[in-house]
DNA sequence: TAGATTGTTAATCGATTAACAATC
DNA sequence: TAGATTGTTAATCGATTAACAATC
């Protein structure tokens, strides 16, 4: 097998968001102790057609060998490697409300490598609280505090009056990840990667198919 | 105005997933008293040009006025029928842990008519405990509460582990809708439509970028 | 009326699928 | 070797964008 080339021409967000589910859905096949796929095989299980699958694999590298297929192992391994799991992320979050407090204490995130070094909010009667063992801090902390800590990720999840606020603090660090869980267009600084997450627009999505899936 | 005629050709996912956007957003223009929208000018605020925004539209009916543009608030009342928002709905949460009380705190969901009517959990421990003011109550006596109370959709968010065991008992219930946080590709009996969100999925995904976004 | 803007058809672009030579 | 399966090019499909006649 070659070994990642990381061709990068310019990758689809489609291929992207494709990646997670091939990283998962390997490493459920390791746990059967499957070691060898095809693509064939891969995509009985997982759903993509098989050209779908060698075309992903092949933005990256040439990944498996003619006439053998995949080796599970190897290929957990260089999606991991692309996705950016040979690492651990140091994440800050803002916002100890209820989301807050489930996010910090969300194990599937923890064990992908992205762990949770402090806690924020604007709200004095929060501060000095602990959730999952961390010291809920002032944001006017901040940014003192997650420069020390080398923070790399903020999941922020502020109610939807305080983001702004939130994020002119973060523009303010050297932070430039945000996982943000306020359903808000964020506008922020060039160079901030952001993730958005809005429940509500999945929500809506449901319903709507809710009704369509009834009348057929 | 033409009424929604309903063309229901087959609407593709990416137009289904816009809508909440232009919902949103049409209501944030609402506010700021926009009364009268042509699609250029909102292709120019929520960022989508203005053929598709009119291509969308033109799939569900003729909402607009030549040589005027959209009237706001019709736009709104008619996206609203589209997603289903005419009405309310009652939901029962599974799993009552730091997610599950997280979901029934969110007011973003209330306030769309997403209404929590139930929670539900295995632990012995935990049932009999409330949040947000409701009863947890056990698993045992899911299938005929949620009969009782007429419960439209579920918001699933057990552990990985009682996911399965979860999706047999709804399964047995009346409910026909799965708001899934558990991150697991998910089968359900035919006629039960599933929204997943895979929030790990999504953690990946920003991984991801961050690496390439710095690179550049 | 003239200007603006829709609804809709046609053109383009991009992503998925099919096909197949190379080769393990 | 024969069978299997990759990597990759070509064909197809679907979604987005452009164009424009109709008309308010």
């Amino acid at each position: 097998m070659k070994r990642s080339t990381m061709k990068k021409e310019n990758i689809s967000q489609a291929v992207i968001r494709r990646l997670p589910r091939y990283y998962r859905h390997l490493n459920d096949l390791l746990s059967n102790n499957i070691r060898r796929i095809s693509s064939k095989e891969l995509s009985r299980s997982i759903g993509f057609t098989a050209s779908q699958i060698r075309q992903d694999f092949n933005h990256f590298g040439e990944f498996g060998q003619t006439g053998y297929g995949y080796n599970v192992e190897d290929l957990i391994q260089e999606i991991g490697e692309i996705i950016g799991l040979n690492r651990d992320y140091k994440v800050a979050i803002v916002g100890a409300g209820h989301l807050g407090t489930a996010l910090a204490n969300y194990q599937n995130f923890q064990n992908m490598g992205f762990v949770v070094k402090g806690i924020y909010d604007i709200d004095e009667a929060k501060i000095g609280d602990h959730i999952s063992g961390i010291e809920i801090q002032s944001m006017d902390e901040f940014v003192s505090d997650v420069r020390k800590k080398k923070i790399d990720i903020v999941y922020l999840c502020t109610n939807k009056n305080g983001v702004q606020q939130a994020v002119s603090i973060i523009e303010e660090s050297n932070i430039n990840a945000i996982f943000n869980f306020c359903p808000v267009d964020l506008k922020v600084k060039e160079g901030i990667v952001v993730e958005n997450i809005n429940l509500v627009d999945n929500l809506l999505a449901l319903s709507y198919y809710m009704k369509t899936s009834h009348k057929q």
